[in-house]
DNA sequence: GTCTATAATTCGATAGAC
DNA sequence: GTCTATCGAATTATAGAC
């Protein structure tokens, strides 16, 4: 029993510093909250870390590969098929696994750790927002190259900026889910398939406009 | 010459810290930082404000007050007016007057303060959260109520959500302006014209869906 | 209103024992 | 790998002279 303690402090540190840096971005969120929330030794962070910075990008890249991995996927499938994709088959590609590991985290606040640190990332100035932007170039490409090729007659700028908006509410609506308004009222798979559903009809046409 | 000094001081303060909370946030930004980029000593800060949270209070109202009360004034002209509007008219009301204030403070980084602190106030814990929310809340629920008249079939629920995400992709276009594959690309009367028009028809059909 | 001085914490990081 | 102890610097806020 009890395999390799050191697993379980680097692990337990990873955890609760995703929810701390979730909530209170980077400069909001203090080691000493780390350590005291995870039951560790504050020396325990500079030993598998390094520095706060460090923490802060394992977090980052935790949280997001899955969730790149699984999208890149998903556009892997859709363009496997026989017939050429529309707007909404790669927007449902690039929805669907961001709102999947929604569920599976269970819905909580936990569910929403990626989006909000996403959206933290985004709003920070360099340094930081580097970090996420890195770990998302990569699936930006993809979806980009895809679409330009269903929407050849838009200019790759244009193209940017549209998805670039797609993310922007992808994050907001994962960022609001349970609250009073939001689109994402419960982590039923029933409301999510709802939900994917909603926001692939919202964001189509936005795609295809001009 | 040299008017009352005290009133140069408070707005000395009031400008550097909007543009420190834009760019790094409540937690990043400290009072040493402020007051050493505006020339002013630390306890003016207290004198004039009270708490470094007072203080991130004054800033996010002047920077919101006036846009919200040209948003406002907007929706009012085009209610008066004979025909009933139509989804892209409001939405056009809805955005002018931020980009409008983007160009009036000559589109440099200084022009997407305002933008820049929303953006970091929806990503925030309550009570930070709460101050941008309180500021622009009447003027949502005045565009809501003119959306609601324009499409009647759709429930609040839905506006609701689908507004908010036409928020969150206008706090983006403005946060990310100047950068390379941004929809603004510079600052001139025409180029924000080309963007309230695309962003319309980018957003028009997108409330539209279901 | 503006200043100096300082209180009272808290921060990230490290040295060194075990 | 984990711990204690601590360094050195930074933080918000306040007391009190001018």
């Amino acid at each position: 029993m009890k395999a390799a303690s050191a697993i379980d402090t680097k692990e337990q540190i990873l955890n609760v510093a995703e929810e701390l840096f979730a909530e209170q971005g980077f400069a909001g969120t203090s080691l000493r909250q780390v350590i005291k929330q995870a039951g560790v030794n504050l020396s325990a962070v500079h030993y598998h870390f390094g520095s706060k910075e460090e923490l802060f990008r394992a977090v980052v890249a935790k949280t997001a590969q899955p969730i790149v991995k699984k999208s890149l996927e998903q556009l892997a499938i859709v363009e496997a098929r026989e017939e050429t994709p529309n707007v909404e088959t790669i927007l449902e590609a690039f929805l669907t696994p961001s709102l999947q590991v929604f569920i599976e985290n269970g819905g909580g606040d936990r569910s929403t750790n990626c989006a909000r640190l996403m959206g933290r990332c985004r709003t920070e100035p360099d340094p930081i927002q580097k970090i996420a932007d890195d770990e998302f170039e990569e699936l930006c490409v993809a979806y980009l190259d895809a679409l330009q090729r269903v929407l050849p007659e838009q200019s790759r700028n244009e193209l940017d900026w549209k998805l670039d908006l797609v993310v922007a509410g992808l994050i907001r609506v994962l960022s609001e889910a349970g609250k009073s308004n939001a689109l994402i009222q419960d982590n039923s798979p029933e409301a999510i398939q709802v939900a994917i559903k909603r926001l692939v009809n919202y964001f189509a046409p936005a795609m295809r406009s001009h």
